[in-house]
RNA sequence: GGCCUGAUGGCGGAGUGGUUACGCACCGGACUGCAAAUCCGUGCACCCGGGUUCGAUUCCCGGUCAGGCCUCCA
């Protein structure tokens, strides 16, 4: 099996070779830690988190690096840094720690390397002293300026022949620019901001220097995979690729560009300017991390995502399905006799199933397929249970949990799952109702059975009757 | 103006040149004291108009509609 990943330079899916099979190398464009980050800017985290997943499916653990950078060094840092009164590192410790808590709760597996700006400066500089040594780039007014002449490829990745750009008339040109489409590499601060030393004088990096030095520094040029979101192809990983390649002699830069499509709420684009924003971190706090997960990986990556409370409630029911099977396969398997346990085997289906999974996801992604994988798995989990199969149970629950695991589902336990809102107080509350009404029912006595599950739906708990006792869950809120 | 996507049932959303996955929701039945879950079953969904073809939702052309990008927003 291949893994096939759609490539935006080329326009086309095609099978994913990486230089050196032992050692893999994918990058994505992480966040400008100023502030809580809204959902959309989790929909990359998501994405390319999978992708590190199946990569380390196919390659080994060991052999993916995966780097997501973080911009430390930013207008919105300077300004919140000063309104606060605070150093910058402060600002973006604080958002930073939110942020890679908030990734960690979508199911995020910590990227292997997490370069800061800040950390980076000696390699952001020499890049630009390299570029400028090889005429791709010039000082003006103590700014430098990459040279977008000196590329002959310049617009190849984004499809934007350079002429028909600067026709857009909203491109605002500065009189230092010998070109209109020259973009900052070094510029000076203002008077108060952060400031660092340069052979063109005191200032701070650009924002397109900033990610092609630290993947030089951190993985080393060229690379794999990068990633990022859709908007990003034009200016930022043009620039980047038109940098890269100049400042290392014309060397590849990335072998495969994936970019993930925008996610939208409300008809409005979610960005920073708008206001109705939804933070990832009030999400986690209404829903499991799982969900979002669900509902973000719900459309193929690629595709626009419509963001709405009515998606994320279909995604906690479609999961809410798998964890039940989970949960009823646990409890089979708990009171089935040990000496039937013991039989193994393999299961022809559940192993088809899980093939499918497998296969979805190495199909450039596709989750929706895959998640169709998970469904038929939990079928035969389900039949085997019907069928008091033992070794099917524990064959197809393990491929369930292995193939939903790949994706980041299904990491919770079932009863945590289903009663992770309640607290030791209220558990306690609901299993002494629960005794009383298996009283109540073993005597059918009916109506002080109903009695005690009004009072447990009053308490928002949900009761099961079950032919080995009662299980209950927390109800959804309405 | 330039470039580029997309249009599939009540909703979300894959896929395919020839019985329209999957999930959510709904409806009928079985089971259940009731309910939930589960199981069985039903539902005339592929934007419009041409073309290619024995046959198109799928390929080609045109149109309509929606959305994105065009210098620092993932």
């Amino acid at each position: 099996m291949t893994l096939n990943l759609y490539d935006t330079m080329s326009r086309a899916k095609r099978p994913f070779a990486p230089k050196d099979p032992g050692r893999v190398t994918l990058y994505v464009c992480g966040p400008t830690v100023y502030n809580y980050a809204h959902i959309g800017n989790f929909r990359p985290v998501v994405v390319f988190d999978l992708l590190f997943r199946v990569l380390r499916d196919l390659y080994g653990a060991d052999a993916v690096l995966y780097a997501a950078n973080v911009t430390d060094v930013d207008d919105k840092i300077n300004r919140k840094a000063a309104e606060e009164g605070v150093p910058i590192a402060t600002i973006s410790g604080r958002y930073l720690d939110a942020y890679n808590a908030d990734a960690a709760a979508l199911g995020a597996l910590p990227p292997t390397f997490q370069p800061r700006v800040t950390e980076t400066m000696d390699a952001i500089v020499k890049m630009i002293g390299d570029l400028v040594g090889q005429n791709a780039a010039y000082p003006a007014e103590g700014h430098v300026l990459f040279d977008t002449q000196a590329f002959a490829d310049y617009g190849k990745l984004s499809g934007r022949p350079m002429d028909e750009m600067i026709a857009g008339a909203r491109v605002e040109v500065a009189p230092y620019k010998r070109h209109p489409a020259d973009f900052v590499l070094w510029k000076p601060s203002k008077p108060g901001e952060p400031v660092w030393e340069s052979p063109w004088g005191p200032g701070r990096p650009g924002w397109h220097i900033e990610c092609t030095a630290m993947i030089e520094a951190v993985l080393g040029l060229p690379i794999d995979i990068h990633g990022g979101g859709i908007d990003l192809v034009f200016p930022h990983h043009e620039n980047e690729l038109a940098q890269g390649v100049c400042a290392g002699h014309g060397r590849d830069y990335a072998h495969v560009w994936m970019h993930n499509g925008f996610l939208n709420m409300s008809d409005e684009k979610m960005s920073k300017s708008v206001g109705n924003v939804a933070l990832a971190h009030d999400l986690l706090g209404e829903y499991p991390g799982e969900a979002i997960r669900w509902a973000l990986l719900a459309g193929h990556y690629r595709q626009p995502l419509e963001w709405t409370g009515e998606l994320i409630g279909q995604a906690k029911s479609a999961l809410d399905r798998l964890y039940r099977a989970l949960d009823d396969s646990g409890r089979f398997l708990a009171g089935a006799p040990t000496s039937a346990r013991a039989s193994g085997g393999e299961h022809r289906g559940g192993v088809m199933a899980y093939d499918a999974v497998q296969a979805a996801l190495q199909d450039d992604l596709n989750t929706p397929l895959a998640f169709a994988g998970l469904f038929q798995l939990s079928d035969h989990l389900r039949s085997a249970i019907m069928g008091k199969d033992v070794a099917g149970v524990e064959r197809c629950r393990a491929l369930l949990l292995e193939a939903a695991q790949l994706m980041g589902f299904l990491t919770a336990d079932p009863g945590a799952w289903f009663q992770g809102g309640a607290d030791d107080d209220l558990k306690a509350k609901v299993e002494a109702l629960i005794a009383e009404r298996l009283t109540a029912r073993a005597e059918k006595n009916w109506p002080e059975a109903d009695r005690i599950r009004d009072a447990l739906v009053a308490l928002n708990v949900e009761v099961m009757d079950g032919p080995t006792g009662a299980t209950w869950r927390i109800k959804e809120q309405a």
